[in-house]
DNA sequence: CTTTGACCTGTGAGTAGCTCACAGGTTTTA
DNA sequence: TAAAACCTGTGAGCTACTCACAGGTCAAAG
């Protein structure tokens, strides 16, 4: 097969299959004549294999660490279960912090409903966001004027 | 303030400082003696608004142009809205997906509980992953020939 | 036989938002 | 006076592709 007909048989992009190819996922032959590239069945399987650890969350590092653990007739299964529990704790601290970016949006939707616009008076940006308090609590300095004179030296 | 001041008053490393500046959010003055930049009250006051923003979901290009809108002294707060109830829909739909994720990890870590690793044969690396079926129906294309360019581009 | 168009090749840049490394200059402190 | 801490700009690295470019190859149409 060539780049595009492999490509089309797992429904990717070519220049997916050529990045893969460059990645290491792939090691399709070469046919001397033209210096295209030769992939087999043992090509599409890895590519298709790719796709479907790429769906549930694993990286390209990963899926070439498990490809490789099988081409050297090892069981990379417990490398996958093993990655897959990490993938999927790091999904759920995703979702949680998406969770709370939306609350903290939707506070501040609803707390701009009754807030004018306002035009910048040289304190204020808008105000929408500069008094915008966010539940996050890191201690930020509070710019407590040791630092800065800010007339000229 | 030189750079290290202005970036612990607002809770950010030296390199965010620079890179806002680069990027055009921060507008120093220059010391002419030895060429450190200088900032003052108002580039604190936008790199705080930035970092709200940022936490609010704006992207640094969005930014950039509201405070260029307050910076002509036209209210942004109008953009802020429009641009902000863009931004909860995407995280809406970021979570959506990533809770499809989950739901399709989990529905494989259950199915793997009764599965064995099994060792790779030449037609399969990984069972786990090979014949586990996601719900997501894309018709990938079976290489029979002819078939699509596909569509989304 | 030549042209056209689709395909192939590798390389390099672009995406977002920083973060870090580097090499050299300046200021402060010991 | 020397070391530590800071400053400068530039460039690369992170993810997983995607696109652009310039040039080579091939099948079919004219």
């Amino acid at each position: 097969m060539k780049v595009k007909e492999i490509a089309d048989a797992a429904g990717v992009k070519p220049d997916t299959v050529r990045f893969y190819t460059r990645e290491g996922l792939l090691n399709p032959a070469r046919n001397p004549e033209n210096n295209y590239q030769q992939y087999g069945a043992d090509d599409l399987r890895r590519l298709r294999f790719a796709r479907k650890a790429r769906q549930l969350g694993f990286s390209l590092p990963e899926i070439r660490d498990i490809l490789g653990e099988a081409d050297e007739h090892h069981s990379p299964c417990p490398m996958v279960r093993e990655v897959f529990e990490r993938r999927l704790a790091d999904v759920e601290r995703e979702i949680r912090e998406l969770e709370q970016l939306r609350q903290r949006m939707q506070n501040a939707l609803s707390a701009w409903k009754q807030m004018p616009d306002g035009t910048p008076d040289g304190h204020t940006i808008c105000r929408l966001i500069e008094h915008w308090d966010d539940g996050a609590d890191q201690p930020s300095n509070t710019f407590k004027g040791d630092c800065c004179h800010d007339g000229d030296h």
